[in-house]
RNA sequence: GCCUCAGUAGCUCAGUUGGAUAGAGCAACCGCCUUCUAAGCGGUAGGUCACAGGUUCGAAUCCUGUCUGGGGUGCCA
């Protein structure tokens, strides 16, 4: 990276010129206060960096200091030119060509090794199974898988987890809504007679409860057991028969969709066979109690989170004696935090979550109880997403499971999977999202996703071209390719800094060659982008880069033909094409986009 | 009330350890298809970075306060 050597040599500058600097005592943080940019003026040179804050320490004129350092930075590929407290640094093209070869031959543009020192559990998505996924959930999947392909680039060790929420008040109000729907359906179709009265309102009023009912209800055996029954009040075996279907259904549903999303879970634990089944939640009470964390009051048990910060305690036990949602969830922290894996040694050593912004009240209590298990709090991290609203023919319509509105489903099928995806992670996870769902499907040339496909299809299409014999379409005539696939080859195996030569000088326009080099400098900073991206879990970084990449590279298509008559030229350029096409791929991939090869 | 996220061009948004003249897409206007994909390119126009103070060589960015909007503030999840 070229950013990187040239800041390895501004701190062998700086060293150096500590005499000149009224002795200056350069200590680390000096040197990585260096803060490198690309200048918006080309007349600025293609990097540039502000000394000015080492006026302070010298206690001299910022001009002065560049001036010092100018002259022990010594590059015979570059020009330093001093303006203010400014260094401007013209790199020749040798520092260019130098990065060119260096993503030709990457196996993984961007791969570094940032966060090779990272375990991560990323816990995402973990929705109840009882109903579709509603588009929220497709902004944390989107997001969420992003991160995940995002810190595995960057070297981390990452696992994917989907909580399976299948305990609680909520799988008994999706089981009271599928019987009723069943009744109905009965009633509709004569079966049953009599004074039913169903009732007003469902917990669960949505349609999809009627398709759950009716498939419930296509099993003989299951229909005569209901109909053998009281209808008005469901027996406790047909009220589990009812929940067990009702989970295995909706829950495939969703798992379908998040498949057809490129989003893959390694780890699904469902909160009723993990955490209650086991006995996991009364082990982590006890410990809690053991420590003193809790106590009864009100015929409830709390949890004593006012001593970790959160503004009142919380109850763990209801008063009649069912666990509220946050006592398994703090179990399955403290599962999260003790796994361990092969040599006994902690599986994990970063906790990452991310949940809806209607969740952030939540983090103090379950950091607190983290804490209080004994676990490293620093270790937690919540990512919070806030909330996406939907616009529906203009209008704008709040995101919500309990009414009839459209669905993730409903989403994909309309705009597709990488439109969805990529505009989910193309705005930053703290401002809430609007979804335009007629412009996201409408919008072919509007959409920011095209743009980046069709720049990577477009590359590809010139590489096809390029070793193809062109077939003249009045004659009928087919003519020698540009290049052969075998010649090419070779070119690009031995590619070096003077084979690219005839890339730089063939454009003499200044116009033109800076389109070259900021096209080169752009897509040598793609490691940084990844590495911030990652670091900041900040997948629109790389969505932004993208469509950086791509008008920088329809610009240059427009000023310069890649396919000429002349081998040598054509090959250089072809390198570049081919720079850039990886790029993008790689990119796209990183977002689990698709890179289509043409469009 | 308290917590939290946001307020930047007509609209949707970038701008992450404070730096040179604040950017992009869409919408508007003017041009460009005989030529490797026009799902494209070039150009014009559009701004008191919500407001007021403060910190300093320097603030959209940091601090304080105010205003506006979203979310939260359950023995729901």
């Amino acid at each position: 990276m070229i950013k990187q050597k040239l800041l390895n040599h501004l701190s062998s500058a700086l060293q150096q010129a500590a005499p000149q600097l009224n002795n200056l005592a350069v200590d680390d943080t000096m040197t990585a206060a260096f803060r490198l940019e690309r200048p918006r003026n080309p007349e600025h040179g293609d990097y540039a960096v502000n000394v000015s804050f080492l006026a302070r320490h010298t206690k001299m004129a910022p001009p002065k200091i560049a001036e010092v350092l100018q002259g022990v930075l010594s590059d015979d590929r570059m020009i330093v030119t001093v303006v203010g407290g400014y260094l401007n640094f013209q790199l020749s093209t040798a520092f260019l060509a130098e990065a060119l070869v260096g993503i030709i031959h990457s196996p993984a543009p961007g791969c570094n090794d940032g966060l090779s020192e990272e375990r991560v559990l990323l816990e995402y998505v973990s929705a109840n199974p009882t109903g579709p996924l509603h588009i929220g959930h497709g902004r944390w999947a989107a997001l969420g898988d992003a991160i995940i392909r995002l810190m595995r680039h960057c070297g981390a060790e990452v696992t994917a987890e989907f909580y399976i929420n299948d305990a609680g008040v909520q799988m008994g109000n999706i089981t009271t809504s599928v019987y009723w729907r069943c009744v109905e359906l009965l009633k509709a179709d004569g079966l049953l007679s009599g004074p039913v009265e169903l009732p007003e309102t469902l917990p669960y009023p949505g349609e999809y409860v009627l398709d759950v009912a009716k498939a419930y209800l296509a099993d003989a055996q299951r229909q005569a057991h209901l109909l053998s029954a009281s209808p008005s009040e469901p027996s406790a075996e047909a009220r589990q028969a009812i929940q067990d279907f009702s989970r295995e259904f909706l829950l495939s549903d969703q798992r379908a969709l998040l498949d057809r999303m490129r989003v893959p879970f390694e780890s699904w634990i469902s909160e009723k066979e993990y955490l209650y089944d086991r006995g996991v939640i009364p082990e982590t009470l006890d410990a809690l109690t053991r420590k003193g964390f809790t106590y009864e009051a009100e015929d409830a048990l709390w949890f004593k989170s006012t001593e970790f910060g959160d503004e009142k305690d919380r109850v763990l036990r209801k008063s009649d004696g069912s666990f509220t949602y946050l006592m398994p969830d703090i179990a399955y922290h403290h599962d999260k935090f003790s796994r361990k894996d092969d040599q006994g040694q902690a599986r994990y050593n970063r906790i990452l979550n991310i949940w809806g912004a209607d969740h952030h009240g939540y983090i103090p209590r379950m950091r607190g109880a983290i804490q209080a298990l004994g676990h490293s709090p620093d270790q937690f991290e919540v990512l919070l997403g806030q909330l996406v609203n939907l616009i529906v023919d203009g209008e704008r319509t709040r995101m919500g499971k309990r009414r009839k509105m459209l669905t993730l489903q409903d989403v994909v099928d309309e705009v597709g999977v990488d439109a969805t995806r990529f505009w989910m992670v193309s705005k930053s996870a703290d401002t809430s999202l609007d979804f335009d769902v007629d412009l996201a499907a409408s919008a072919t040339s509007e959409n920011p996703v095209f743009y980046v496909q069709y720049a990577h299809a477009r590359c590809c299409s010139i590489l096809r071209n390029a070793v193809e014999s062109p077939v003249n379409v009045d004659s009928g005539e087919v003519a020698q390719p540009f290049v052969t696939a075998e010649a090419l080859q070779v070119f690009e195996q031995n590619l070096n800094i003077q084979t690219l030569a005839p890339l730089f000088d063939s454009l003499p326009d200044p116009k033109e060659q800076q389109v070259l080099k900021a096209l080169l400098l752009m897509l040598d900073g793609f490691e940084d982008v990844v590495r911030d991206a990652a670091r900041f879990r900040s997948p629109h970084f790389v969505t932004q880069y993208a469509q950086d990449v791509s008008a920088q590279f329809h610009s240059f298509y427009g000023v310069c033909r890649i396919l000429t008559p002349e081998p040598s030229l054509t090959q250089a350029r072809l390198m570049l094409i081919r720079a850039i096409q990886k790029t993008l791929a790689q990119a796209l991939d990183l977002l689990g986009v698709s890179a289509p090869e043409r469009m």
